[in-house]
DNA sequence: GACAAACTACCTACCGTTCGGTAGTTTTTA
DNA sequence: TAAAAACTACCGAACGGTAGGTAGTTTGTC
């Protein structure tokens, strides 16, 4: 729609994803979409209000990715994991910067109660896919789980967010990527269990 | 030591752990002690020096109490585990506070750089020893891993992290404790091996 | 009397936000 | 169709508030 709005988005989501959205401010995201600071107030009443639209536009996003997978007739429950560790795989080619969630889920305490909201709202549905995706995979005997969907899920979601957290004080740069390599062995489809066999 | 002092890195810590080092002020950590803000400059001269005092003393106490258990030869690998795991059940009574260290990695990129290498160092050290534990409970036939010990230190430890960043977003409030007895399942020990087989 | 600890008063820098105003485009209306 | 009205995008200047930090002074204690 319009450029700017979008362009604004851009770089509070980066901004947030770098530094929190505490150290996120009006002046920093002027600078780099090349606009004066009461320009993005003028598309954004408040800084929560802007902190909203970023959540939205992400969550809207990663939602109809989601119902692509989902509707695919081809795709396996294998496919729609690996499609739920793929942005995690391409954060980390992108050091010091986290998922947008658990960037903010780090300061909830002291968020705006319109954002806490929202980000509450985005981390359930986050968990609640996961967990379906396993759940469904077992059902269809596609996946075979070290433990139950719902614990399970929990542990590799929390594992995601907090590697992408950790890593950052680590030199070890391939952390996450192992991370993800460990998360597959918990969830072993049927083939490779057989071969274990 | 001094009286003072310490109080103020208590309510300093407290405000990192449940609002961040950003949002963490001069002003708060006066109003909890019940002093003058100058007054805690006199103690620590700036802000970057009260961080690393505060990481420094919880660094400090937290590696005392783990050479306490690692020399009492009375306790196995699991209790050493246990330990580990102890100060996050702690923490999961205490609902919207964070690690020290989970608190200060995710605001890695905002923070001081002396700052920045004692957190680094912390966090480096909190992952070696428990990749120790878990190596030395295989070589005493103690512990039975489901993956390696470096590999599932990293899971174990990412996971704590992470969930105590999510569970302040989720109604959820025994997800911290569901998360600690997964990862006990992951560790299981010879004992419990056996009576599966 | 010496020294640390706490104080009052003040500084600069930056925060989110508001205000008043300027172009340029679009919509309404006679 | 042309003038009037409204709207969009942006700007400079300034607001109240708060941040970390400084200078100088008083208070308490050995």
């Amino acid at each position: 729609m319009n450029a700017t709005a979008d362009r604004i988005l851009d770089a509070g989501q980066e901004l947030i994803q770098t530094g929190g959205f505490s150290a996120m401010s009006f002046q920093d995201i002027a600078s780099e979409v090349g606009i004066r600071k009461p320009s993005i107030i003028h598309h954004f009443p408040t800084k929560a209000e802007l902190g909203v639209a970023i959540i939205r536009r992400y969550r809207d996003t990663f939602a109809a990715q989601l119902q692509q997978i989902s509707e695919d007739p081809a795709k396996s429950s294998w496919d729609a994991l690996e499609f739920y560790f793929s942005p995690y795989l391409f954060l980390a080619s992108t050091p010091d910067k986290v998922c947008l969630c658990g960037a903010l889920a780090g300061e909830i305490p002291v968020l705006p109660e319109v954002m806490r909201v929202e980000v509450k709202q985005f981390i359930e549905a986050h968990q609640r896919w996961l967990e379906e995706i396993l759940r469904e995979g077992v059902e269809r005997g596609e996946l075979m789980l070290i433990d139950s969907s719902k614990s399970l899920s929990r542990v590799i979601f929390n594992s995601l967010q907090g590697s992408l957290l950790v890593r950052r004080s680590t030199e070890d740069v391939s952390q996450l990527k192992e991370i993800i390599n460990a998360m597959r062995k918990l969830v072993k489809s049927e083939s490779s269990i057989q071969q274990i066999r």
